[in-house]
RNA sequence: GUGGCUAUAGCUCAAUGGUAGAGCACCUGGUUGUGGCCCAGGAGGCUACGGGUUCGAGCCCCGUUAGCCACCCCA
């Protein structure tokens, strides 16, 4: 490779090429869902003050502590790059007073994300997700109906043997007495425990339960789970909430050792993990309930779900699953011209076809005619128009089917008409 | 933040320490105004960058940068 001057930001990607007819599906779909789902879009800013993700996400998080794009700008106001959507949408709740819309409101929104950290398959210092949030409502119907949307959008995409994994992180009430029941039980093998192991029993205990560590995992085997310790109230949402996934007939699996890195989350956690060839990072969609959120942050107390499904993930398991997106829209007409006097009828012959609503491209540079018609083959348009000064002074242009190598002289006037018709 | 692997043409990759190549893609020609296939030709490289060893380095050594993969963590 040739010396470079300036070359893409670690972590960062160019989107191109095929690439965006992977996107394109992906956002098309998503928008599809929104609808028929009753979400509406919400946008926020990348930018926000660094302090509400301190506040939001959680000070003791790897997110916030060690991966925010933070800097002061002109001003001196403490700025970072949003290093996840649920913070952002929560202020927007509260500074819009969106509070007095009928609850449950339902929001989504897309775009990116920035963390530092070091990169490695699925995983980028810029990605971009899809976010959805329910806001107002404790019902567990509600969580149903978010984690309905992201299958369904799953589904709909012609992904397969997702899976679906569900735990309830308890809530202020019977979270930390279970994980002082977790902490005694590791504390009695702490000398055997692996240095990792040893440090998140100190820091955050729940980690264990997804460690990948050899000689841990089968201590887990006896650990106590969550779900034994919830309280009453906690286990009945998770009991409701099985029941409506079951009406919905949406396949989960009960997994006591799902636990999230947010601080927010309450009750409902849930992951939907793509089989194969991803890599390690293999969650496409991961989320949960965060009821004490929006107080945190200085709104009034507002219960809350919401979840990330990373974009990036989700068209490598589109590639890996061998899914073709649609093809993009390719040109019906392509003008090709011989001479000055042509191309000035070439230019204006493109703009009607555009006005009459058909992709249509036109070459450019003066090249040959085999070349032009080169590129008309290439640009997979049906047919190729072409203008010269012969057809020029008889006031007609040359269409050619490029797939039945027909070709016929036609008129100025009936060439849109001829267009249309040979289309049906 | 930690570890492993890698870096040659736009892309995928060759080249015992001894003259940097192929396929694909691109451009031109084989028709005076007719595409895909075929044929011929062309353009494209300070072998990522900076040092070192050597008569001689794409190849060996060191550093830097970047990429990939994994850990940590997360979507």
């Amino acid at each position: 490779m040739a010396k470079l001057l300036y070359q893409r930001v670690t972590g960062m990607q160019d989107v191109l090429g095929d690439d965006q007819r992977y996107w394109r599906f992906v956002l098309e779909r998503a928008r599809h869902t929104m609808d028929l789902f009753g979400f509406e879009r919400i946008d926020t800013p990348i930018l926000e003050q660094a302090t509400l993700f301190k506040r939001g996400v959680g000070r003791g998080t790897d997110i916030v502590e060690k991966e925010m794009y933070i800097f002061e700008d002109r001003d001196g106001d403490l700025l970072a790059l949003r290093p996840e959507f649920t913070a952002g949408v929560m202020r927007a709740y509260i500074q819009n007073g969106l509070h007095t819309q009928p609850p449950p409101l339902k929001l989504w929104t897309t775009g990116p994300l920035f963390r530092h950290e070091r990169n490695q398959k699925g995983r980028y210092r810029q990605h971009s997700q899809l976010n959805l949030e329910i806001l107002g409502e404790t019902d567990p119907a509600v969580d149903a109906e978010l984690i309905g949307a992201a299958w369904f959008l799953f589904s709909d995409l012609g992904l397969t043997g997702l899976k679906l994994h569900l735990n309830s992180t308890g809530c202020p009430a019977c979270k930390p007495a279970y994980v002082q029941k977790l902490t005694d039980y590791f504390r009695q093998y702490e000398s055997i425990l692996p240095e990792d192991d040893k440090r998140r029993l100190r820091q955050n205990p729940l980690r264990i339960l997804d460690t990948k560590e050899e000689t841990t995992r089968p201590l887990l085997d006896d650990a106590p789970q969550f779900v034994d310790h919830l309280c009453a109230d906690c286990a009945n949402h998770l009991g409701k909430l099985r029941t409506y996934l079951e009406a919905r007939r949406i396949p989960y699996q009960i997994d006591h050792k799902l636990v999230r890195g947010l601080d927010y989350y309450t009750k409902t956690v849930f992951e939907i993990k793509a089989p194969g060839s991803l890599g390690a990072q293999d969650v496409i969609c991961g989320g949960g309930r965060y009821d004490g959120l929006i107080e945190t942050l200085g709104g009034r107390p507002t219960p809350g779900i919401g979840f990330g499904s990373g974009i990036e993930r989700i068209v490598l398991t589109l590639k890996a699953q061998n899914i073709e997106p649609p093809r993009t829209v390719t040109p019906l007409a392509f003008v090709a011209y011989l001479g000055e006097a042509a191309k000035v009828e070439a230019i204006r012959l493109t703009a009607q076809l555009r006005d009459a609503d058909i992709p249509a491209q036109m070459s450019f540079g003066d090249r040959s005619l085999k070349a032009q018609l080169k590129s008309a083959n290439r640009s997979r348009a049906k047919f190729a128009i072409i203008i010269g000064e012969e057809e020029l002074t008889r006031e007609v242009v040359t269409i050619r089917n490029l797939e039945t190598k027909e070709q016929q002289d036609v008129p100025f006037p009936e060439i849109i008409r001829k267009i249309v018709n040979n289309e049906e």
